[in-house]
DNA sequence: CTGTTAGCGCATTCAG
DNA sequence: CTGAATGCGCTAACAG
């Protein structure tokens, strides 16, 4: 076997031709005879030969590395979300890298510096609440980034995702047309997470121009055992709430779960009203009313806003995606 | 603001001293004066100075890339391999680049041609079929690799993870010591998934051996709807089972569904038992007895097994972690 | 302990 | 249409 691995002089010295014109060759230089084309892949072939993309980045500047950082891969829509956008950049010749921030912004900026290091062209993140020098970072480089899950975005910076303001409002407004007035969340911790305070901003906007106050507002991690938690804490107060708006299918799979453990009537007793439409809204009793978010979509489309070329950028800076009500069978109108 | 990025001959020029002496610095090379090393890390600092991977790389052969190439993301058993896979590599500045291959080895030899042009020193593959050349190029190249969900490896390769035979055999035998003996399967697609095929034969061995003959063994996709279509297959059968190992707790929760929409008692009329124990098991109603996969942990010993020195490694060939199996509500003895 | 000298493997000028 | 020459930004020898 080879004892060192063929370098691209090797390839063309294998073809007869100059180094010169391998490089044409594996980057698809349409003025190159067909006849040395040939010989060149041919040769590349029998050599193995795998380019050196640290080589190749090093000389023109372009890496063909995305890279993206989220909160966790532990959570089904971020990791959906990762599924879309790798699949899309992958067919395109586009790696990927993936980092988790923990949901910390000062990790974050760490990891952004990584990828910027790596040669990342463009990077992915989740929501509009970043620190400063990451954006900073990023344009001084010159690197297009896409905040997702959120339409707020920088003056250059883009934004595939919806607006969480009016995700909340939607779902209060469900709810409070249903004839329900003694209603309570159960977000998810809002503390670095700017999508979930918007969602309760408008969620407690909505309520507030109808004339109903949010009973409470409990904050819970985004687990089963939270939602269980913060839904005990909801109905053994003084006045249980009527309806709960819970900040993810997987709080609200627990809120159910306190609820059949408790004897508790859904939505007998209590409406539960869900948010990301994960499969698991399908396989509760009752299953899930929830709100659809478009995880898939916003991997897709962000892909596709970083693989455009920076005129067409201009074009898709931000791309509000609608948000649509499921409705299954853990929500009633309030027994009057 | 600067005009073009800082390179290192800056910091050397601002901090006074020669290129090599940055590089020194940078690597945390200990023979450098306190006094230059702090002047070098101020310029640094001031310059905004983000070091070139590419060229680093290309210079040392070191990249600091690891790459993984899984069936999908969509699944939570893989998203929750990378994410502490992810997790453990980034805490030792070693980027991980995370391809999808959708099942298809064809497809995963691409993406890993791919990963060692983007130079990655390292790869995580799950399964232990894969394409001749995917192996020979890894072996060639002398990229460190390991596969995750099997125990079975080449000669010199690496594996992470349970014994799938054993698994099937486990639930099996689970099955059989409650008295049953008409016992089907609801596996997952084999085809090119060489840890479903062994799950399946160590099942059915483990029957025969116990004198039942598996009742049938249908495969469906990984999804809620394919455990619903393939329960109804198996119950409107003349001779439906009175339990059913299911390949994944995906599969195994609408096998549940269809058994809720037929009144079908379980574990009254029929046992259902899961497979993988995601967070979804203990929603269902009844939840799900389930075999535990310990994906986290996979992720982190095969990360741990990458970063280890080649002398360490081989010490650390063959991991083979246990199963256990969660017993909870869908199961019970057979009526007699 | 620090500076000087050479490339790493490739893509891109510029000539032919 | 093809070849020769020139660095991309950095680290590893080797001297001092």
């Amino acid at each position: 076997m080879d004892n060192t691995d063929a370098k691209l002089v090797d390839v063309a010295r294998k073809a007869g031709c100059s180094p010169a014109t391998v490089s044409r060759v594996l980057n698809n230089n349409p003025k190159v005879a067909v006849s040395i084309r040939e010989k060149v892949l041919q040769a590349a072939m029998d050599l193995s030969y795998v380019p050196n993309g640290s080589a190749r980045t090093l000389r023109s500047t372009k890496s063909r590395i995305a890279g993206a950082v989220i909160p966790t891969l532990d959570h089904a829509i971020y990791a959906a979300m990762m599924n879309s956008l790798q699949a899309r950049l992958g067919d395109k010749g586009v790696s990927l890298i993936i980092n988790t921030s923990s949901y910390d912004i000062d990790m974050e900026y760490d990891q952004v510096r990584q990828l910027v290091e790596r040669g990342a062209e463009s990077i992915v993140l989740v929501g509009a609440a970043h620190r400063p020098e990451t954006i900073a970072l990023l344009e001084q480089r010159k690197i297009a980034y896409v905040f997702t899950y959120t339409t707020a975005a920088t003056q250059i910076g883009a934004a595939v995702g919806f607006d969480n303001r009016k995700a909340g409002r939607m779902a209060a407004r469900y709810l409070l047309d249903l004839g329900h007035s003694r209603i309570a969340m159960l977000g998810g911790i809002t503390d670095n997470n700017d999508r979930a305070v918007s969602r309760r901003d408008g969620f407690i906007a909505e309520m507030r121009e109808a004339g109903v106050d949010a009973l409470s507002v409990i904050e819970s991690a985004y687990r089963v055992e939270g939602g269980r938690a913060g839904m005990r804490q909801l109905m053994e107060a003084d006045k249980p709430p009527t309806a709960v708006f819970c900040g993810s299918d997987i709080v609200a799979a627990g809120a159910l779960k306190y609820c059949r453990e408790q004897r508790l009537s859904v939505p007998g007793a209590v409406s539960i009203l869900g948010f990301d439409n994960l499969e698991i809204g399908e396989l509760t009793t009752p299953e899930l009313t929830t709100v659809d978010v478009p995880a898939r979509e916003m991997g897709t489309l962000a892909a596709d806003y970083l693989l455009a070329t920076p005129a067409l950028r201009q074009h898709m800076r931000i791309r509000e995606l609608s948000l649509r009500l499921v409705v299954r069978g853990s929500t009633a109108a309030a027994s009057r």
